[in-house]
DNA sequence: GTCTATAAATGGATAGAC
DNA sequence: GTCTATCCATTTATAGAC
């Protein structure tokens, strides 16, 4: 990427302003990891430096302290849901399979971003006090509840769906098939011995997954 | 109770053998309120120590060090679930009220001990080693995916529940409903406002979990 | 903006009296 | 078994040079 900006650049190219970004985002990714890993209190500033080329005081210096360094890993990880939505801009016209291929992207989303479920585990664990409040979270979600009220909709016209479902409580219900999987993976595996992130086991609950949601929402039912 | 075993006892009944449990169930009490809301890491002793009559060197005295602490709890915390298994023994006339009544309890017992749940969760943060190989948590669990199996069979034969159904994953499916609206609480509340544990909302999604499950295992379908 | 070195504070754990 | 007082390892955070 060319020099798009104002901001200072010293002669010899060693300051280049993209520097400061990608030591930002290697802090991110550092962090991302350590904080999925511990927690909140878990995690030691000193273990996110070790996953760097940099050093402490260079975190400090990018993010006041380790609680705004973990808000910003939040923010990061949440942005990510972004893909989750492109992946959603499917057409209408068979509403079954439209359904069929949100649950499916929305599990294998989840199934593809381990750190993500745990942060938000951990921020649970947290009272959620680092996102209430702020919109730019909460517009995230949204977006996929809309994209339910749609198809729902599509599929109620034609009576392929039953009528008087909640948008909002068919994303709690598939969120739920989703995300405790991945976030519970660990008692699972120590009480059951089943490694649900197996692939032969996520094929079967992704299968799973999308007949709950397409038998729960099927009209030619009493 | 009366004095039924030889433990020491002092003539002033000061320090009567019960006295020591008492000691410390009043601090696994305070200690399982604390980690549950701060989780391993961030619980403070002194704040446990807070919430009991007794000060931190008596912790420390009757378990060894925090992370032992954290074990008891969650031993205590899991042994509960067998006022769950109790719940289970219906009988198996009809199969279809006996799966919704255990959906039901599993339901209620997750929304009704909150703490227990959030415990799991901090338990997955830290990669279940605190559980890892000791069947007594195992154990719990397995009784629940047994009374599923038999449950299952019986709806099986006489054909209202369809075949092939693996009762781990049925369980998967149920702990999923029950689990994740405790678990993720706070991040719906901060993401779309929703009460999860409203008496309105909760009464809701007991009815969603119950129908989901039944219209899962419904024999007269594709 | 990034480093080395260190300060400041927190919080797990214990000594020793009773 | 339980207390008061305190230790000390760990860890967050910063001072100051480059």
């Amino acid at each position: 990427m060319p020099n798009d900006s104002a901001l200072p650049m010293k002669p010899d190219g060693r300051s280049r302003p993209h520097d400061i970004e990608r030591t930002r985002a290697e802090i991110l990714r550092a962090a991302l990891t350590v904080f999925a890993e511990k927690g909140l209190t878990g995690a030691r500033v000193d273990d996110i430096a070790a996953l760097t080329h940099t050093t402490k005081p260079t975190i400090y210096y990018h993010f006041r302290n380790k609680e705004e360094l973990y808000v910003a890993v939040l923010e990061n990880a949440y942005g990510g849901i972004r893909d989750l939505e492109r992946a959603l801009e499917m057409d209408l016209a068979d509403p079954v399979d439209a359904m069929r291929r949100l649950v499916e992207a929305s599990f294998d989303y989840h199934a593809a971003n381990p750190a993500w479920v745990r942060l938000v585990s951990i921020e649970n664990t947290h009272g959620a006090r680092h996102i209430a409040g702020k919109p730019e979270f909460a517009r995230r979600n949204a977006a996929i509840v809309e994209r339910l009220r749609t198809i729902l909709d599509a599929g109620e016209r034609p009576g392929v769906f039953r009528t008087g479902v909640d948008p909002m409580q068919l994303h709690w219900m598939i969120s739920s098939l989703c995300f405790y999987r991945v976030s519970n993976r660990a008692t699972w595996q120590a009480n059951f011995g089943l490694d649900m992130a197996a692939p032969e086991t996520a094929a079967a609950q992704r299968r799973i997954a999308v007949e709950a949601v397409l038998r729960f929402l099927d009209a030619d039912r009493s």
